[in-house]
DNA sequence: GCGCTCATTCTACAAGTGTATACTTCAGGT
DNA sequence: ACCTGAAGTATACACTTGTAGAATGAGCGC
């Protein structure tokens, strides 16, 4: 009845080889920190999942802390947060965030991630420099203007507030909101920080 | 040397007043939950910022998580989330934002409870209800439109966003923002969810 | 002054944490 | 067929976690 410590499932088809298995407690680290956060989950949990002992752990990643960090690089390396160029990006990102913020979607992401290990002083450190490096720096990129950078980052902090509030908290309004509804409004929000005309949408204040 | 588990400071000149004593202890508990989050705070650490010993708060409060149940409500309970009424709503709540979470100001509140305090499923279910109760049903009021509730809480987004990025993260960009500036895109930002006039603002899609 | 009551603390426990050392077991080269 | 080096596991440790039960101690009415 009881499952001790013995390798889970996982485990039962690869034999012996160290980049496979390296890959299955990357990929189970993944999942997990992104589902329950970095103090949420503890080594063994991970290595339950990639069906190997929580020492392999160690082997590998030298401690829970780095093998949060290469798993933060995975999860931000991929350019999945904005979809679209242009004058698209705005509204396309937005149909994007509506779609995948859904109560009844179950993807994760690299903003499921940041939000559910935000509070570990280390973990954010090491999330503050992933978005540096990927998501912030392309966004910037792909804005105009000299205060782009700002821009960026509000940018991604709306993705992030709509993901706190529609998938973590699940507040009713927003859980309830009908997507294309909730995209028409995000759409507008992104249309403030990437004006489609230079100086066009912008009144004066 | 070491400290041991006596208790802190803080009951020096507290005696035997068990009302004080159970203030004293959710006071500690606003700020512990708020600087670390939920698992990220022993109720011993609590006790001791308190001046106590661990078992007064199971004696008084339950158990942690009631603890923290009436933390949240003490955070959140203040109407400070949002500032001024009507049209000047958006640009009044966009200044205090970018002062709050300005990288050399310390003040905390409720968002920073709620980022830090997230990745736990119950803590969320917790905040989320005490959101409805509080912010969310306040801001909504505010709102004019039918869809009052999701824009109040697309606007409760942008402001935990801000507060995420800025303070939790502490992204370069943002933190380097000059306030002013970032006020003047923030207050755009509310602008879109609570129009001035009632369909003015609102470019046709 | 005395005793009662309740605020408060002591001791303890069972479970879980990350990680180090020592051990076992398998695959491949010769 | 072996032996070796690497892949993986077992055991253990020192520590922290939330909470239970019994013991203690101070203040107040009398």
């Amino acid at each position: 009845m009881s499952a001790k410590t013995t390798p889970g499932p996982a485990a039962d088809r690869r034999k012996r080889d160290a980049a496979a298995t390296r890959q299955a407690i990357l990929d189970a680290a993944v999942d997990a920190f992104t589902r329950h956060g970095y103090d949420g989950v503890g080594v063994r949990d991970i290595a339950r999942d990639a069906g190997v002992t929580a020492m392999l752990i160690n082997r590998y990643f030298g401690s829970k802390e780095e093998l949060f960090a290469e798993a933060v690089e995975v999860s931000f390396a991929p350019p999945t947060v904005i979809t679209g160029t242009g004058s698209e990006l705005a509204e396309r990102t937005a149909r994007t965030l509506a779609a995948r913020t859904a109560p009844e979607a179950e993807e994760l992401g690299p903003f499921l991630l940041t939000l559910r290990s935000a509070a570990n002083p280390r973990a954010a450190e090491i999330m503050r420099d992933a978005i540096a490096r990927h998501a912030g720096r392309r966004l910037g990129e792909e804005l105009p203007g000299d205060d782009a950078g700002m821009r960026a980052e509000l940018m991604l902090a709306v993705q992030a507030g709509v993901w706190l509030m529609r998938r973590v908290l699940g507040t009713a309004a927003l859980a309830a909101a009908p997507p294309e509804e909730l995209a028409r409004y995000v759409t507008l929000l992104f249309q403030v920080l990437d004006p489609p005309a230079a100086e066009a949408g912008m009144p004066h204040p």
